[in-house]
RNA sequence: CCAGCGGUAGCAAAGCGGUUAUGCAAUGGUCUGUAAAACCAUCCUAGGUAGGUUCGACUCCUACCCGCUGGA
């Protein structure tokens, strides 16, 4: 038997840093991870970060972002970063408001915002992204909505090879023109759609990888009807895809969720849910009382601790033992049940400070069964 | 003692002679490449007390109790 391949052990930033994976990226969408600063961040041992190329495209614009000569410094953040494409938001925003008719072969048409005029494209895409200065970018992908049938995931499959291609050609013209090598330029992602149709998925991952990226996104929506995730599409786009390949788990996701997709090979992965969670007042908690004894492969690993229930308010306990992170080691709950309860952002920090201290630990754990 | 106003659910606060007020609180739930520090659901015999009118009263009438304001 030959040995098993191995995927690669880090991700490394433009600058050279080395980062080690599997990571989780939260999502500073806007160029700020609410509620936190980048101190703030970095005190969760967070490795990096996510942004949106469609939402600073709109504010505060590219210029802007030029004017610092990049997001790193426009944001005061030095570590991992990576840019989204705008590609969730041709079903979030586009599709959902505009219709199905909002994207072309050339690119989306956004409405209800200032640029309705221009067309959002791929090579724009990838034009806001290099200035953005990012470490991985990502390319335009047409995002299968949930319910899209075979036909209509078809279509986003073959829009998204198209725009892959030209995201590609885009890419290496920047660079060429940045006079950027194979050290210091960022990493390019393919995106994988094709909805729950795995002869699709497998299609548009051979399709992606004959054109040649860093590595692949799990796009689209991973979860079924029911909320469950598809891991069978996980499974499928790991199968075809080259060893050296990155493999980005967009929007993902759950921590046990993240758990199993680290077993089938996924090592980069952000999504909303501990930041947004953290503000909705539903906060991570391991089911260990200290972090050593934290143990991930058991079956429920974690649970949810809500404080805005009568009965906190008195509790004097932190909100976890297995946590070291500013509000579990300074706070007790009743604490924080008071600052929900009088809408104080002072809450939204602390819990979302936690919440990505959960999700660091979770991946630290995940680094040190690999090694 | 007289006059005016008022008394509605844990709290606040409306309308109405018949049919869900509502908000807060409480309780349960949702959130996956962020139009979300948001949203959804539930909330029990609510009518100061005792009578009266009426087919039917939280609503109209009478008396009483309590509170606020003004007056003697």
């Amino acid at each position: 038997m030959p040995p098993k391949p191995t995927r690669k052990k880090y991700f490394k930033t433009i600058k050279s840093k080395k980062i080690l994976l599997p990571v989780f990226f939260p999502d500073a969408t806007r160029a700020v991870l609410k509620t936190l600063d980048s101190k703030d961040i970095e005190s969760t041992h967070t490795p990096g970060i996510l942004v949106n190329t469609y939402h600073l495209h709109n504010n505060p614009g590219i210029q802007t972002i030029k004017l610092h000569k990049g997001i790193s410094n426009f944001m005061s953040w030095s570590h991992g970063i990576i840019s989204d494409s705008g590609g969730f938001q041709i079903m979030s925003l586009a599709k959902k408001f505009g219709g199905e008719n909002s994207v072309t072969d050339k690119g989306v048409k956004f409405k209800q915002t200032k640029n309705t005029d221009t067309l959002f494209t791929p090579q724009k895409s990838i034009q806001i992204q290099m200035s953005l200065k990012t470490d991985m970018v990502v390319v335009l992908d047409d995002f299968t909505t949930p319910t899209a049938n075979y036909q209509k995931a078809k279509e986003t499959v073959d829009r998204t090879i198209l725009w892959a291609k030209i995201c590609k050609k885009e890419f290496e013209k920047i660079c060429k023109q940045q006079k950027l090598n194979k050290k210091n330029r960022p990493y390019l992602l393919g995106v994988v759609q094709g909805g729950e149709y795995l002869d699709l998925r497998k299609e548009c991952t051979q399709k992606l990888v004959k054109i040649g990226f860093d590595g692949l996104g799990y796009g689209g929506w991973p979860l079924d009807k029911d909320g469950q995730f598809n891991y069978d599409i996980a499974k499928i786009i790991a199968k075809y895809s080259p060893k050296n390949y990155l493999l980005y788990g967009l929007g993902i996701g759950k921590p046990d969720e993240i758990v199993n997709c680290v077993d089938l090979g996924w090592q980069i992965f952000d999504c909303v849910l501990p930041t947004r969670d953290a503000r909705h007042k539903r906060l991570y908690v391991y089911n260990a009382d200290s972090i050593n004894k934290i143990n991930i492969r058991q079956e429920k690993f974690y649970s949810y601790f809500v404080p805005n229930k009568e009965k906190y308010y008195r509790d004097t306990k932190p909100v976890s033992t297995a946590c070291d992170c500013l509000l579990c080691t300074k706070y007790t709950r009743s604490y924080l049940a008071h600052l929900f309860k009088i809408k104080d952002m002072t809450a939204g920090r602390l819990a979302t400070i936690h919440n990505l201290r959960f999700y660091s630990i979770l991946m630290e754990k995940l680094q040190n069964e690999s090694r």
